[in-house]
RNA sequence: GGACGAUUAGCUCAGUUGGCUAGAGCGCCACGUUGACAUCGUGGAGGUCGUUGGUUCAAGUCCAAUAUCGUCCA
């Protein structure tokens, strides 16, 4: 088997390859894993993608990491699964269809009905989940296709029945009030994770409302502030504090505490604000402890528009530091004052229905939105002389980050898991360590949101999801929910194994006012276990209804670790893979999933999740803006693996992976016409077309718009980073075009000890020094580290030194066929090391390989693997680690820097052939003389003379090494100038170190405290610069 | 307001337990193209390590402040 220069292309042809090495993988079953092996397992699930859309570069980063460990994994022997999957993701998916809806037909969901709707948002699933899909393969990713699964499919929804339904029983999931962001817009709940604030300017009215019969020497009106006027609709209070001037005393002494610390710069405004504290105090504490005295005496105020007598209420939320001390209380439409409504058990008056609009109960305001019944209020209070000023003011108002209209808190039913004990065990696996997260500051944010034990609100006003599995019927009474209860269980479907029964009572435990209401005395809420059991028709002609909400989508991917796996069965597969071994993903869903994730594991299969969480870093632009379609600056992978390949990308990714937080990638634009690149801007990724600087011809952008833009041909967004990952991965591909041009006539047999040589002794150090520190640095999710590594030892050591150096013995008849052996073989293990980051080219060069070295091994000779990506990881015998060797060969590489900058600094031609002599002690020369051949290779400079004895010839250029000094003979050739300037700037060095080294040595502290072996050092060091000062002052001399 | 992260060459980043001349890639400058590779090779210029104090014989590294930017939580 041979091969001519013309048969191995020059460049890697990336887009070929990656084709058939994945098809090859995925004909031979590579990546499938089946349970019933004796190999330990490694299990990785993937975070599930979004169906939503396509891939982005985070998607990329936290797809290439894992891949990483998988491939790596495979090939230590590990019965590897990579699980693959995508999410539902309710809201966002839902809102993306209801949106093209809307655009392209006209049409909003109620048109289409929850069927057709859901219908519809199947096939826009399974359009992505193929693209996403297919996205991950041209990325490489070596999952277990056979076992895909979706958060919506029918083993994940069977997972997600039991294990509501096992929480439902449990008492864990329960249905209450809850104040929640509603989107009106959207007409959904939206969660906390999902709303953004934005400062807009407003305005802060002031408001009078009536006292009822004020007592003498009591004002005739409190006075209220508010940004949300059109609320007051639905005020049932006003609050003042219960301890107004302790209140005050606590604002004072920390605002005395604040001013102690402060720097100098602020003392006058905190000193300003002591003051007006104190004024305020002397001029309001009288009004606002009467005030709190009125409360405390039931005095009632008229609430204005609506006249409807409302409390003056004692609570702490009303602060007596801020404008009256008094602030009203609207228990529905306000988080803050619906805490302070359940503490002063306050009646809680929804005003709103769910389009935004105000109900029957805002009276004459009914069906006006919140936008003109705040003109309305407002103009109506101020008719009535009870708007007493308006400032204006700027102020946070609360985005949907969906719809990017404002959030309306909402009192709705919704139904929650309850948190303390489920919190807590999470909290355990972590603290205890069963569950390690890397890097480990990401355990605080984790335990800290878990410790709120906060309440978590599953359900979601959707139709994309997973319906909650609960029939309900209200009762009028503790009789009729008696006689319901006795109906359900006496049906013929039920059953307590499959069927499990709550009753709500009402919040509004005054019979009297619930009647007022409309509202039942209890519900009965019946959970059914298994989808389409006959129960479900029974209660449904019982009378009972099924809740319209679905489940909130981290539900559904809380349980994905042992969903995909197919709890509840207790298949082979769980018992094999689960717990899996390592979760990789990004840090803004630690809380949402990770937590979720092992607080729900932990709860239905009693084990951990994961032992190890990474959390990689966010990938920003130059800006340090993070990317985002919405912004320009968002780089499409498929665009990098189109123009540089998947090698080249999953390479950038990797070594883009520190332990930080961020990472910026500056963004480039690539012109199309000319390949130019050139930075983005704030201002040119905005443009819909883009005038290359280089070129002049211009090209479109995402933003392209008109007919005219859109003909441009459209210009790709990149970064420079990847191009020096190409680059790498086509060095690698030349290097291994060289192996493949020089290996004919390879016959196998072991390695002859006695036939290496320094360099390849040099090379086996190297190598098992690499192989070892990149297995560690890959195992401690230290990517960049390994990637870096791997560059620099393929790159410098092997092409640069190595195979530089193999070349002489090729050309000896032979030395060729051990420098073929060893050739082979460290070609067969960086490929080996390189082939979890770039998996396309490594097969590639592996394939090849095969035609030429199809057995092939160091010490014993055997068959190489079928393909690299199962070939064995390599573990070298740690004794090929020399110090020496390696020091010895830092010793050549040190010499020959010292060569070619003498000749770069005399201008001499590389071809043009110089003559040196090496003077040094009788070890050196034993030590460089084995090497010194390659001076003439590497340098175009002969060895003429090396030892103790020479002496230095008449006109040269000298260099002082701390081992050895070099003279090379420029007789003829010299440019003095030159090399005096060299040789001064290299005096003015040593002097300064000697005269530094010197300092230190006649400092006593340091003699007296300083490591012994390191004041020797220093001494050693010290006598080396005087050596080759010596050396090179004499040089200078004579240089005149 | 709290927590965390970043600040080192024009840009993006390394820099382990404090220790000899603070490194790399890109960019820039100079030279070089017939045998693996111009997606390349060789050499060079370029940094008082955000600021201030402290600990130490010795600080990019440890400690304390501080500034700027960013992320998360309230």
């Amino acid at each position: 088997m041979t091969f001519s220069p013309e048969e191995i292309p020059s460049r890697f042809d990336f887009a070929d390859s990656q084709a058939r090495m994945y098809e090859m993988w995925q004909a031979r079953g590579y990546f499938h894993a089946d349970p019933d092996s004796d190999r330990k397992p490694f299990t990785i699930v993937i975070p599930p993608p979004n169906v939503t859309g396509a891939l982005h570069l985070g998607h990329a980063l936290n797809n290439t990491l894992q891949d990483i460990q998988v491939r790596m994994k495979r090939m230590q022997g590990f019965n590897t699964l990579w699980m693959p999957g995508t999410d539902h993701a309710g809201i966002a998916t839902q809102a993306v269809v209801e949106k093209r809806l809307k655009e392209q037909e006209g049409k909003t969901r109620h048109d289409l009905g929850r069927e057709k709707l859901v219908a519809r948002i199947w096939d826009w699933k399974k359009e992505y989940e193929k693209r996403i899909l297919g996205q991950l393969k041209q990325m490489g990713c070596s999952c277990d296709w056979e076992r895909t699964r979706f958060t919506l499919d029918e083993t994940c929804a069977r997972a997600v029945r039991h294990t509501f339904f096992d929480l439902f029983a449990k008492q864990r999931i329960y249905r209450g009030k809850r104040l929640v962001n509603w989107d009106t817009f959207l007409q959904t709940t939206v969660s906390d994770d999902e709303v953004f604030s934005k400062t807009i300017k407003g305005s802060f009215w002031h408001f009078m409302y009536p006292v009822i019969d004020p007592k003498p020497g009591e004002p005739a009106h409190v006075i209220v502030a508010t940004t949300r006027p059109e609320t007051m609709l639905g005020d049932t209070a006003v609050a003042v504090h219960p301890d107004p001037a302790a209140a005050l005393s606590r604002v004072a002494s920390e605002l005395n505490d604040k001013l102690k610390k402060a720097p100098a710069a602020e003392h006058e405004s905190i000193q300003q604000q002591i003051d007006a504290l104190a004024d305020r105090r002397k001029e309001m504490l009288p009004a606002l402890e009467q005030l709190r005295d009125m409360a405390k005496d039931g005095r009632m105020l008229m609430l204005p528009l609506m006249d409807r007598e409302i409390p003056i209420v004692c609570d702490p939320w009303a602060k007596p530091e801020l404008g009256s001390g008094c602030v009203k209380i609207t228990p529905a439409h306000d988080p803050n004052d619906y805490e302070v409504g359940k503490r002063c058990e306050l009646p809680m008056i929804n005003i709103m229905n769910r389009d935004g609009t105000l109900n029957a109960e805002a009276g004459k305001y009914e069906s006006l939105s919140m936008k003109q019944a705040r003109k309305k209020v407002v103009e109506d209070l101020e008719a009535l002389g009870l708007l007493q000023q308006v400032e204006d003011r700027e102020i946070e108002m609360p985005q949907s980050d969906r719809s990017k209209t404002p959030i309306e808190p909402f009192l709705a039913d919704q139904w929650f898991v309850a948190m303390d004990q489920l919190a807590q065990s999470a909290m355990d696996a972590v603290s205890d360590g069963r569950v390690k997260i890397t890097p480990s500051r990401y355990a605080n944010g984790y335990l800290d949101w878990l410790g709120e034990k906060r309440d978590w609100p599953v359900s979601r006003q959707l139709w994309w999801g997973h319906q909650i599995p609960v029939w309900s019927v209200a009762c009028a009474s503790e009789a009729e929910s008696d006689q319901v209860v006795a109906k359900i269980k006496a049906l013929s479907g039920f059953d307590n194994a499959v069927a499990s029964i709550q009753i709500e009572p009402s919040f509004e435990e005054n019979e009297q006012k619930r009647k007022l209401l409309e509202l039942p005395h209890s519900t009965v809420h019946v959970c059914v276990q298994v989808d389409g059991h006959r129960l479900e028709q029974q209660l449904t002609d019982a009378g009972l209804v099924r809740e319209e909400d679905v489940l909130d989508t981290w539900f559904s991917s809380a349980i994905w670790p042992h969903s995909t796996l197919g709890w509840p069965e207790e298949t082979a597969e769980l018992k094999c893979f689960y717990p899996t071994s390592t979760l990789i993903t990004s840090r803004d869903i630690i809380t949402l999933w990770v937590a979720r994730m092992v607080l729900m594991g932990l709860n239905n299969v009693g084990e951990i999740p994961f032992d190890n969480v990474f959390i990689h870093p966010k990938i920003l632009d130059g800006f340090g803006e993070t990317m985002s379609k919405s912004k320009g600056n968002g780089i499409d992978p498929l665009d990098v693996i189109e123009k540089f390949g998947a090698d080249a990308l999953r390479f950038a990714m990797a070594h883009l992976t520190t332990e930080t937080q961020d990472v910026r990638l500056p963004v480039d634009f690539e012109c199309p016409h000319c390949q130019h690149t050139f930075p983005q801007t704030k201002k040119n990724r905005v443009l819909p077309k883009v005038d290359c600087p280089k070129c002049k011809e211009p090209f479109s952008t995402q933003w392209a718009q008109t007919e005219e833009d859109k003909s441009l041909v459209r210009g790709a967004v990149i970064a420079e980073k990847f191009e020096v990952a190409r680059n790498f991965v086509n060095k690698l591909w030349n290097a291994s075009r060289f192996a493949m041009l020089n290996l004919e006539g390879f016959v196998a047999a072991p390695v002859v000890e006695a036939d290496l040589t320094v360099e390849d002794r040099w090379m086996l150090s190297r190598l098992t020094t690499v192989s070892r520190s990149v297995t560690d640095s890959f195992e401690q999710f230290h990517y960049a580290e390994a990637a870096r590594e791997l560059y620099d030892f393929a790159w410098d050591h092997f092409c640069s030194f190595y195979v530089e150096m193999l070349k002489d013995r090729f050309a000896d008849e032979k030395l060729r066929p051990h420098a073929q052996r060893m050739l082979a073989y460290t070609l067969d293990t960086i490929l080996r090391l390189l082939h979890p980051v770039m998996p396309f080219v490594t097969e590639e060069i592996w394939q090849t390989l095969a035609k030429l070295a199809p057995e092939r091994g160091f010490d014993a000779i055997a068959p190489a693997a079928d393909a690299v990506i199962v070939a064995q990881w390599p573990q070298l015998d740690e004794t090929w680690h020399s110090v020496e060797t390696e020091a010895r060969f830092s010793l050549y590489q040190r010499t020959l820097a010292a060569l070619r900058e003498i000749r770069a600094a005399q201008n001499i031609p590389p071809k043009k052939e110089v003559k040196f002599s090496i003077r040094c002690d009788q070890e050196t020369e034993q030590a460089l003389k084995p090497l010194t051949g390659f001076f003439r290779s590497m340098a175009a400079s002969e060895l003429t003379g090396i030892g103790n004895g020479i002496v230095a010839p008449e006109i040269n250029a000298t260099v002082a090494m701390p081992e050895l000094e070099i003279f090379v003979d420029l007789d003829g050739l010299i440019d003095k100038a030159a090399e005096k300037k060299r040789l001064e700037k290299e005096s003015d060095r040593l002097t300064k170190d000697i005269v530094g080294k010197e300092k230190k040595l006649s400092n006593e502290k340091f003699i007296n405290n300083a490591a012994p072996e390191f004041v020797e050092k220093v001494r050693e060091g010290l006598a080396q610069a005087k050596e080759q000062l010596e050396t090179i002052n004499a040089s200078i001399k004579k240089l005149g």
